[in-house]
DNA sequence: ATAAATAGGTTTACATTATAAACCAAATTC
DNA sequence: GAATTTGGTTTATAATGTAAACCTATTTAT
């Protein structure tokens, strides 16, 4: 067993940590409002949300409003699990209070 | 006000975070018992302690035991600033229990 | 009607970073 | 004295992160 434990790249990276820390505290999530949220650029949160979907930890459903496009975004089992795991691999390297 | 804070890239990588967070609880330590701690390869830790000094979190110091070379390192006031910043920074995205 | 601006993204090019393999010098062991 | 081990450093390559540039459709202004 490695003193510290491996942390999972795909969240270790803070523009993906904040779009899942984001979901897991909300129904679902439209790309405008992740960009709100988090202050990205629509360049670098469309590269991520992509990575987040790839990877099974959301699920991304683009469909229309009026006319307009919209791309909604939640979190999946695997991403909220992957997170919870997250947290913990953190844990073997530092204190944290909630 | 920024919801999430900016994650301090010198710590935000697991090899250098698990030096901080051995040299925190440590007096000091040497090359290889970080080496042994972190179960890191001699080049990357190589790298990484170059990184942390250029960035003043660490110290190190370069002598001989008997014959043998060692390479010493302590952490800094600020690397220790640091660390409490990047604990602090962690908890805008997520909520940890100890 | 058409031009300009805005919305909602995606693609890409570039720079930065991470990592292990290759390397090196000195000391030790066979 | 040849081979191995110790204690590292240098480097080559791959992977990653990011913003600028771009694209399509819609709305607003002229």
């Amino acid at each position: 067993m490695p003193e510290f434990a491996e942390l999972d790249p795909l969240l270790h990276q803070s523009l993906r940590l904040a779009v899942i820390s984001v979901l897991v505290s909300v129904e679902s999530a439209d790309f405008v409002y992740l960009k709100e949220r988090t202050g990205a650029t629509a360049g670098n949160l469309s590269v991520q949300i992509d990575k987040l979907q790839e990877a099974g930890y959301i699920n991304v459903v683009k469909d229309f409003v009026g006319k307009r496009p919209r791309t909604n975004c939640t979190i999946t089992p695997q991403g909220r699990e992957a997170l919870a795991a997250y947290v913990t691999a953190l844990q073997t390297y530092i204190s944290l209070k909630s």
